[in-house]
DNA sequence: CAACTATTCAATAATTTTATTGAATAGTTG
DNA sequence: CAACTATTCAATAAAATTATTGAATAGTTG
């Protein structure tokens, strides 16, 4: 009876940090993040993630034996996606854990963001009160692709390339928000220097668009 | 500029990523589960995961290295507890991850519970609506020292070991729903085990003490 | 069906993780 | 302060994880 009870917990336990493993790396952290924008093929995640063809596909073979990951295949290309919502909600709920409370991570996130003019961001909180109020120019930093898939009502995309040659037709009497695709994304953060040295009223959002739609916020598509 | 942003990647992804590898074993993943009830001294912690000392204390260096728990001394012993809640949450949130989506651990759950009569379980709001209705008796069956660090509000704190003695005590016209220390422990299904064998109407519940309280529900102490 | 493309597989070496053992340490108690 | 207790440390061997390389595979296209 003892042992059946050991048994039962032990594999219950295993089970678990199997499963917990296959995230716990920091190139799979990376994919599920990316993955998080909808699904991409394995060359896009090699080279949004500056990895290697076989070492990527390493990688999603691991989580894809978690049943973290699908798959759909459409001509040459397999495309991966998470196998549901609440991956990328227990990987938020993760990194929440990271950013509150490692030392470590408030450090490097600090000392980033300082040199680049995004310490002082907002979260969507204060995002959302303030698009009531003021005369806020929200800007979707990410791929076109990505805000076709759902962006913040009303949000203009703009990539970090485009950016400077769009300056002009931006007006410095606005307010700018810039967001991509969360917290360790760094698009909104080159977007929000540029336009502050340009002198541009700035900040990025904290959180990216995935976090707005699990919020359960509106959102837009095309 | 490149090459600088892909350094902040890397170190933020790699930093969770060591946070996550600390929580991704079995035996640190019972330990944390464990300390959900409240402090431990090690020796306590070995004893309930059928560990040794030297392995106990080993895992709990990986634990408090990651801050994830916390020690306060007392005597000769020293007492071990999660460093905050949102390590409980975080854990919650991955067991919930794999109880729902991993047909394996399915399995498991169900052969164990088939056996033991638990099959029929209720989770929290089901007790909740329960409660205030029929005529329900709720059942704590930890450990003394955990029943009094807090409890479901007018439950009855009863061991495994004390079960059978206390039959003859307790009314067949009632339904018993009995709890523990969460959806893994087992004392819960122990008793409703004994208790449906002896003819008492009984039903274990799905979650445990931890997530009552998580979910702000009240309780009561002594 | 041959050439091609995207992805996976297999083999390897380097590194990390784990449990076990027994010794060392910090702190308490008589 | 000597004996004792709970915990940690250190050394080891076995097992697992990782990135790299180049070959193999599945599927598409002309």
């Amino acid at each position: 009876m003892e042992l059946e009870k050991r048994i039962f917990k032990d594999k219950a336990y295993f089970l678990l940090a199997k499963m917990i493993k296959a995230m716990a790396n920091p190139r799979r952290l990376e994919i599920i993040d990316l993955l998080g924008q909808g699904e991409k093929s394995v060359e896009e995640i090699a080279g949004e993630t500056d990895m290697s063809i076989a070492n990527t596909s390493q990688h999603l073979q691991v989580l894809k034996a978690a049943n973290l990951v699908e798959i759909r295949r459409a001509g040459n290309y397999i495309h991966y996606r998470l196998a549901h919502e609440g991956i990328y909600k227990s990987w938020q709920a993760l990194r929440e854990l990271g950013l509150e409370r490692m030392a470590e991570m408030e450090k490097l996130v600090k000392d980033f963001r300082e040199k680049r003019n995004t310490l002082e961001a907002l979260n969507i909180d204060e995002l959302l009160s303030r698009m009531k109020s003021k005369n806020i120019v929200v800007l979707d930093i990410r791929p076109a692709v990505e805000f076709k898939n759902g962006h913040i009502p009303g949000s203009i995309n703009i990539t970090v390339k485009e950016l400077p040659a769009k300056l002009k037709k931006l007006s410095k009497n606005k307010e700018y928000v810039a967001y991509c695709r969360g917290p360790f994304c760094v698009f909104a953060d080159e977007a929000v220097n540029i336009l502050v040295k340009k002198g541009f009223k700035a900040k990025r959002l904290i959180e990216g668009f995935p976090e707005w739609k699990i919020k359960g916020l509106p959102f837009e598509t095309i």
